[in-house]
This record gives C-alpha cells, sequence and structure tokens, in this order.
DNA sequence: CTGAAAGCGCTAACAT
DNA sequence: ATGTTAGCGCTTTCAG
C-alpha cells in the first residue's frame, strides 16, 4: 500500500475540516448540500477511497456477517448462500464466506479469525468432525449473535434453522416400502452429526411401523465420495438388498452407476433414493427420487433470524434461542418406482 | 461489540507496557521467553482476542486477498479456489472471497468494497457481461498486485493464467469430425468473453481444415442454464446436426436428456461433447467427452503469480505482465464415439 | 451548518 | 529487554 488520499487531503484542498469531509462522504443531511456536492466531487477527482478499516474500527461495528461453511461445493449451499445474501444485502451488510472442509480444527481457527476480524454476526453449519460448539462461546459471552443450521448440535442451547430430518428419512424408506421393496440399504455418513443422524432413525422407524426387522448390515456409514460411495454399494450388494436409501444425490448417483455396471436394472432390480435434490438428479437415467432440500429459504430464514437478533442486541434485548424447521417435500422420479414404473411415465 | 480486553488491560495487569505485550503476543523473540509466557497466559485468561482491524490499520497492510467470482457453482471453481487456498495458506494470507453472479454492476461494486477493504492482492475471473477492466485500475495505480485467471480479456495488460481454449475447441471438434460427423452443433456462451470466443474459433478452425462448410444456423448463443439450453437444443435439431459440442458439462448434460426424450440414440444418432470435466460428466448416460479443466493448477499458479508480484513489490520491483498458459486434456468417453463405440467399451 | 479534539486498538521508531 | 510516543484514517462527542 502506498500513499493513500484521505479526508484530511480532501479538507485542505477544500478549506474546510476533515469532520465536514466525513459527513459529506457519508451524506449526512447536516452538512449544506452544496458543499456535500463539491465534498463528492473532490474525492471522486483526487481518487479517494473510503478506508473500511479505519471506519469500522472507528465505529466499532463492521457490518460484516461471517459464514462457517462445512463445504461449498455443493447446490444446497450454493442456494443458502444465494438466500442469505438476498436478505442481507438489503440490510447492507457485506458476508465473509470461510468453510473448514469438514474438519474441525479448521473450523475453529475459521470461526477465530472472524472474531479477530469483528464480525457483527455468524451463520454456521457444522463441520462433520465438530462433535461440540465450544469454540463459539467466545461469541456467546461478547453476545455477537450466532445462528445455525442445517447441520447442528440438537442439544445445544441456541438458534437454529433446520429441515426435519427424521421426517424426511421416515417418508423416503416409507416410499420405499410402498414399493415394494423389503431389504433398503442405507449409505449415510457420520451418525454422530444431526442430519445423518435423524434420517437414519427416520429409515429405522419407518421400518418397524411396516414390520421389517432392522439390520446393521444394510447399513454403511461412509465420507459420501465417489470411492467410497463405491465401495459401500459393492459391499452392501453381497447383502442382496432390493433398494438403497443414499443422503446424498451424487452419492446415489455413483451407486445407480455401480448397480449398471453389476448389470442390474433400477428400479426394476433394485430402486435407488437420493437426499438434496442436486441438478444433477433429473440428469442422469434413470431420474432419481430424492428429497428437495429448500437451500434458498433455509438462508434466508437464517439471515432473517440473524438480523432480528442483531437489531434486538441494540435495544439490549435478546431473542429466544429456538428452533425453526423449514418444510422439506419429497420428490418422487424413475429411479425408486419399482412397483408404479409405468403409472408414472 | 461490547468492551473488549485489550492489551492496555493486560499491560495494566502486568504492570508492563503496551508495546511489551504486543510484542509478546506476536512472539518478537526481542522479548523475554519468560515475560512472553506470562503475556500469552493473561491474554488467555483474560479472553483477550486479537483486534485485525486495528493491526490492519496500523500495519498498512491485510494480508488478505481478495477474489472475484463470476460464479461459485461449479466443480472448476471450486477446484481454482481449493488450489488458490492451499497457496495462500502457506504463506499465512486470508482469502475474501465475492462473486457478481455474472453481474458486471455487481463486479464493479465487488472491486471497490475490496479495494476499501484493503486487500493486499486481487485474483479475478471477470462475469460474462464484462467487457473492459477499467474498475480495476484504482489497483492499478495504487500498484496493488492483480492476476486474471480463465475469463480474461485478451487485449488488457496484465498478468493472465488461462488455458489454451483455442486448441481445446479444435481438438474437440477433429474429433467428432473423425468420428464421422459432418453437421456440428455448437452452443456455447456469449462470444464477447474470451473463452468462449476461443472455442468458438477452434470450432470454425477444425471445420475449415476439413473442408466443412461452417454455417451459422448451427451456432447458437445462451446462457447455459437448463431452459436456455433445451430451448437451444430443440432450435438446433431442426437443422438435423450429427453432433453437439457444447461448452459445458452440465448444459451437455441437459442436451443428452433432450435428445433421449426425442428417441435420439447418443452417440449413435448425434454425438455429443461437453466443457469443463465436471463430476456429473461420468454419471450420466452416456458417460461425456469432455475437455479436463486442471482447476487446482490453474488456482495454484494464479496465487503463485500473485504471490510473486506481492514480494517484488516489497522491494519496488515490478513483474513483467505475462499469460501463462495451462496445459489441458481432451477427455473421451461414450458420448462422442459416433464411429468407435465398441472399440473403446 | 461546521469545527476541534479525542480515541477506536494496535505497532513501529526511537529511545533507554 | 523494555518503554515512550506517535500515528494508521476515520467518526463522534461536544462546542460553537
Amino acid at each position: 500500500m502506498q500513499k493513500e488520499i484521505t479526508i484530511y487531503d480532501i479538507a485542505d484542498k477544500l478549506g474546510i475540516s476533515a469532520t465536514t469531509v466525513s459527513r459529506g462522504l457519508n451524506d449526512n443531511p447536516r452538512i449544506n448540500k452544496k458543499t456535500r456536492e463539491k465534498i463528492h466531487a473532490t474525492a471522486k477527482e483526487m481518487g479517494y477511497q473510503h478506508n473500511t478499516l479505519a471506519s469500522n474500527l472507528r465505529k466499532q461495528q463492521t457490518k460484516t456477517i461471517g459464514i462457517l461453511l462445512h463445504e461449498v461445493n455443493s447446490n444446497f449451499i450454493t442456494s443458502v448462500l444465494a438466500g442469505i445474501e438476498k436478505v442481507l444485502a438489503k440490510e447492507h451488510y457485506d458476508i465473509l464466506i470461510t468453510h473448514s472442509a469438514e474438519s474441525g480444527e479448521k473450523e475453529i481457527a475459521n470461526a477465530k479469525n472472524l472474531l479477530n476480524k469483528r464480525v457483527d454476526g455468524l451463520i454456521v453449519s457444522l463441520a462433520l468432525s465438530s462433535k461440540n460448539i465450544d469454540h463459539f462461546t467466545p461469541y456467546f459471552e461478547r453476545k455477537i449473535p450466532v445462528v445455525f443450521f442445517d447441520r447442528i448440535i440438537p442439544e445445544a442451547d441456541c438458534t437454529k434453522v433446520v429441515i426435519d430430518n427424521f421426517n424426511c428419512g421416515y417418508n423416503a424408506t416409507a416410499h420405499l416400502i410402498a414399493q415394494g421393496c423389503k431389504k433398503i440399504a442405507h449409505i449415510t455418513a457420520d451418525l454422530a452429526r444431526n442430519v445423518y443422524n435423524d434420517r437414519f432413525l427416520g429409515y429405522k422407524k419407518a421400518l418397524k411401523n411396516n414390520k421389517i426387522t432392522f439390520k446393521k448390515e444394510l447399513v454403511k456409514v461412509c465420507n459420501l465420495d465417489k470411492a467410497e460411495t463405491i465401495a459401500a454399494t459393492n459391499e452392501l450388494l453381497k447383502q442382496k438388498p432390493d433398494a438403497f436409501f443414499i443422503t446424498s444425490d451424487f452419492a446415489a448417483a455413483v451407486c445407480i452407476e455401480v448397480l449398471h455396471e453389476h448389470n442390474l436394472r433400477v428400479p426394476k432390480d433394485i430402486a435407488v433414493f437420493g437426499f438434496n435434490n442436486d441438478t444433477l438428479g433429473d440428469l442422469i437415467t434413470p431420474k432419481l427420487s430424492t428429497i428437495d432440500y429448500p437451500g434458498i429459504l433455509m438462508g434466508e430464514v437464517a439471515a432473517e433470524e440473524l438480523m432480528k437478533k442483531i437489531k434486538l442486541k441494540k435495544n439490549n434485548k435478546k431473542l429466544i434461542d429456538q428452533t425453526i424447521t423449514i418444510p422439506s417435500e419429497i420428490i418422487i422420479r424413475q429411479s425408486s418406482l419399482k412397483k408404479d414404473y409405468k403409472k408414472y411415465q
């Protein structure tokens, strides 16, 4: 960085005080309109650039919201970001995106970094390996509003925005059972994480309600990437399942590919059900049945909740922490229609 | 934000000066090891959190690199980000990601915002609608290093990291011709943007070298989203093409879906060739032939180039701007194998 | 409507 | 090895 034009330079040139320049640039109505215009013109002419750092330091607020994500590379997350941005842009807040690549360590570092940068609030989806939210206590202590979404700690006392993962898991499984499936394999990720555990519990409950015995050999936990999904699928095929319920559309697509390689027909021989409603779901053959995850809405709600908290904080009030459940929807396409295939074609 | 612990509070408690505390926290070796340890311990005990804002203002550098993207939702961009992060983390630089959603206006606002936040450097992939780089002149004037990658302005005098889009377009087209295709349709995006124009020129050149007359009715420009791709495909089908060369894997997948709905076999009736090597390419049926875009490498090279510039700047030197071309690769899968289908099965 | 002075929290020159 | 002093660039009392 080299010598920058400051408000003092503008003030000198115009023979007025820096205070007036500052106010003029911020369109403070107390300043004469003509003076204001002159200030803006001179600023532009001299190539002045506002120094956000200095301003933020002085104002003790950054008008910036930190976003802590577990990953950025998914349709769902992109939708959430779009929703968050939509709400925060309206309120003139910037966002600072960080992602942990599912590493709890990196998440802790990011949380600390954002605190040091003095964000005014935080929106968080936890990394897979984060088992608690102790690293957010500095935020709680300072009363910096935090909203968790999707990947949360159920026991934690904080504001959460989620979908009803239990019901989604239940509905997906019940649908497969209604299609005549009796041996439903389940591929999912770390059951310590709420979203996966709840879906799993829904899966088990649907089996039970339909008098199908749960078998743990039919469940595989992996990281849902390509290699591990292939391995899990092959492993589970030894159990001769007639359906797969997989908590990721990408992994479900990989699974279908594996099934095709084994010359198994989907859904005739084996039905497949995904999760998330990624764009790829209706580009593959057969098109994938899945659960729609309303990312944009989730982002909007999380951001709105955060803004509420920030505004209340200014009046020294506090919003009661609550859990908000966003509606989600089951989407039936071909991959799961073992019985009703023709009906839907 | 409420009352925070500062280095003065620590200094008071320990009966030493704030300077010593500052140096101690930064592990300055000039400070006695014992004092240093005491400072760290007290800081932790008092719940001290470093104020990056104040530090940056004082140091006149933020150790932060701004990233200006046209979009975040693609495998390619995620790979680039991973590459950039890998290099910058090693140098202890933070990154500040912004995206323009292809809007030139938003890009200008983002560029200004990042300048105001005093980033030490910038890595940029231009929005579709950005026709010049005038909005970066404040950076150039201040000698803040900027590196452009992928989506660039060819004429602009600056550092660029690209792939050889012309050759990629040429090779894809030549491959389709070698497979016996004679009427190759081309779906792409705004030809004002280098990446699309170069591929288009490569396409034309390959036709010419193979004595196939270029027909502009076989080319459709659209935004490559689902709706417009469907429309473009249907429009082009009226020309009875025997191949589609589409500059996006997602759009190519959509195209294949449309072809299937028309009961056209891919590649037997119509061959399809994509671009980017997205993960979805080998999940669809048939698997998609494409061009591999080495995102991670591109991100690494861009970040390394930027670091070089930043380091040279400290010695008041300047790196000569150059264009770096990253190698890319043609990937043949089933979707384009009109002739050699069996050979590869 | 405008200005003077102080200070946000930190670090770097310049002492000692 | 530690301290004194000043200042990064802005905004905000308080005063006029």
